[in-house]
DNA sequence: CACTATTTGTCCGTATGTATG
DNA sequence: TCATACATACGGACAAATAGT
């Protein structure tokens, strides 16, 4: 049994609030997600791995089938189960080293869907982002990205009413940060919080994960070249589709590459 | 019943693999920690949060019960259920601008507690970002980093052999970082990847968080000044106590302030 | 002071889910 | 597949503490 080790026997815990047989499938759905387990791997015999686990067949039966039924792996009598998802470790990535740059590029890779345009009085939180008084309307645009038809981002934003540019179809087939060019307004810079948050059943159906699922969470306030902040982004990304990766150098000044 | 809205029912779902019970602990827990509901705050009688969520109320006193267990709540028959829970909204923050001097200055405000620390084989996707073969040895390192006594951070390590100061003792008083300055080894640049998981059940113990809550995790590979990987680092924090802060702007040539 | 409504504590019986051997 | 044990979840009933009339 060198597929399993003895950390991941230690993550298996009759005490906590959920099955066994979940506890079990959570630790290897990682393992195969993390590319430790790789497509074609033979898994251990159910008895062997109830053995290890300490845990009856049957629960190590329960687990393997839920991994089977989403695609993980595949079970057949007398040759065992064999991991058939592929590792991928690449997925859509935000560089921020040019990362204005690249939202663009990622816009247009990716679709848009439009799912609710409205001028509403933000919420006091956005307004104190915002800078603007709590009777003053702005622009709520909530949409999802796809990739290959899959979505993998949520974002709720508010925007300072900047022109007629912002129009309901415009947003529909353009990227806000298109848009926001053509109106003259260049983002100078954001100030952005990365964290993580559980899908609620609103999230957990446009992203079509599970509720409670872990999703990555940015929020981000936009300046214009005078400084004034004239966004306020909310955006949750599913973590398998989307992630964010940045290089750092310990040098003070950092040189980013012309484009 | 102002104190829990539609949202909150929703969360409450019998086919999850959880205990219905410990779905609505999750939901009181954070509507609490999220300072939704303060201190001294009066919940719903027990009869009434379970007509509302549709449950029983065994199911609620459960939850109640639970959270009471964990000084959340104080209960007493006639008085009904009161937060005890005092909100305190302080998170930490990482200033990605000058990332690796306020990894420093972190590291002096909180305290580390090593958890492990062992000569290992390293796991295929951790071999293959460091660039070592797979029966080379690596020094793995695991610690948890608190503040105010709190854990927020959970870090798993893999490191290049470097030396002799990388003991045991050594790591309990000292960051990494500054044990690798003393080495002569100086972090160039870091590759970083941030996501959401889940918190499996090691996790979720040692971060005193549930099973399944939602983490921020940075995956890091730190290099030397020969651009080789010296270092892989899976760091998983709370999101209630740490969060990534970042600045960025738009120009080609940032230049960060000097220390 | 008693009376009452409210609220939590405790117990019962039953059904279902989980886990073992 | 079966028998067994325990946890979960339900509805119901009653007791005990509290607060207000």
């Amino acid at each position: 049994m060198r597929l399993f080790n003895a950390e991941d026997r230690a993550n298996l815990r009759p005490d906590q609030p959920a099955p066994l047989y979940h506890q079990l499938y959570l630790v290897v759905k990682r393992k195969i997600e993390g590319g430790d387990l790789r497509q074609g791997t033979l898994l251990p015999a159910e008895k062997d791995i109830a053995v290890f686990f300490n845990v009856s067949r049957i629960t190590v039966k329960r687990a393997l089938d839920d991994l089977e039924a989403e695609g993980y792996v595949s079970r057949h009598r007398g040759r065992g189960t064999h991991v058939t998802y592929k590792y991928e470790p690449k997925v859509l990535r935000a560089p921020l080293n040019n990362m204005l740059d690249s939202l663009r590029v990622m816009s247009r890779e990716t679709q848009v869907r439009l799912i609710e345009f409205a001028r509403v009085t933000p919420p006091p939180a956005v307004a104190e982002a915002l800078r603007v008084e709590a009777d003053q309307t702005v622009e709520r645009v909530v949409r999802v990205r796809l990739s290959e038809g899959l979505p993998f981002a949520h974002y709720t934003s508010w925007t300072i009413p900047i022109g007629t540019g912002m129009e309901h179809e415009a947003l529909k087939t353009h990227s806000r940060l298109d848009l926001f060019r053509k109106l003259g307004v260049h983002l100078q810079s954001v100030d952005q919080v990365l964290t993580a948050v559980a899908a609620d059943t609103t999230l957990a159906q446009r992203l079509v994960v599970r509720v409670g699922d872990p999703l990555l969470q940015v929020t981000r306030i936009a300046f214009d070249q005078r400084g004034r902040p004239i966004d306020f982004l909310i955006a949750c990304y599913r973590p398998d589709r989307f992630q964010y990766h940045m290089k750092l150098s310990s040098s003070d000044v950092l040189v980013r590459g012309k484009r």
